[in-house]
DNA sequence: TATATTTAATTAATATATTAATTATTAATA
DNA sequence: TATTAATAATTAATATATTAATTAAATATA
């Protein structure tokens, strides 16, 4: 074990607790024809009536180029639909059609109950602060800007 | 805010990490024609005089279907090689080259640098809990099986 | 020994990520 | 107003991820 264990860095950590957590939610998704990234665009829609194309980007993490194919897939799969902004033409807002609506009832309780598994063995303090420590790292991090 | 608040649920706090903290380090890998993959992997070998490939993708975290053509790019680029195993033909180790070796020198200070600067609002208790609290999650989710 | 099973690497097909460039539109400014 | 700069979405090119299938070699077993 070197001074600076690879393994145990927190890129790797982050990477390995993804890896281990994101299979079991994709068992749901694949139930509903749906990938890990289609679900978190219809998770937000099921939030808001509509949102512009790059604010969703922004809320699923999700890069603009990327989002622009994953779209694409979910319209022709009818679960969202596009409509230009008549204010600005530039903006595209996305919505979740009737079908994309549906599917929150069925999709939300089985992950927010595997989600509550991975939860479990946390005590309310320590799941806590690890969200604080994961949202510290964001902050600092972009304090330092260009450094 | 909902209940559950999808943007500060774990698994996008955890890329939300991982976005921020990335782009860090691949400045510099940039500087040396690396992908953050291609850098994984070079990581290991200045570690492993050889290694074979499944155990590289283990240590990687990087899937085998992927790490085939990652390692052919970096053999292109003549930073490793691939070397067959005699005792079992199906087993492929991996190897850097010198010019692989080389590099270890020139990009490690800079990545320790960038990394202590990440960690360093963090005291060491509150760090090493974050850790924990990561390797807990891989633990425990892979306890359950298929549940 | 012949067959079946397992394992390691690879290929194939599709989806997504990354980076840079492009297009259309809007806002700002000489 | 004409030009320039900025913005939002998109395209393009390449790299990687995901899932399933394939190939080659080793192992187990009838």
């Amino acid at each position: 074990m070197a001074i600076q264990d690879f393994s145990q860095s927190l890129p790797m950590m982050l990477y390995q607790a993804l890896d281990e957590i994101l299979p079991k939610f994709r068992c749901i998704f694949n139930d509903y024809g749906l990938t890990e990234q289609q679900w978190r665009i219809l998770r937000v829609l099921w939030e808001h009536k509509r949102i512009a194309l790059g604010k969703l980007s922004e809320v699923t993490l999700i890069p603009p180029p990327s989002l622009v194919g994953i779209v694409d897939r979910l319209e022709k799969a009818e679960l969202i639909s596009r409509h230009r902004s008549k204010k600005d033409r530039r903006i595209i807002y996305i919505s979740a059609t009737q079908k994309g609506r549906d599917l929150e009832a069925e999709v939300m309780p089985r992950v927010l109950d595997t989600y509550n598994q991975i939860k479990e063995p946390f005590s309310q303090d320590e799941w806590s602060q690890l969200i604080g420590s994961l949202k510290k790292i964001s902050v600092n991090v972009n304090k330092n800007g260009a450094l």
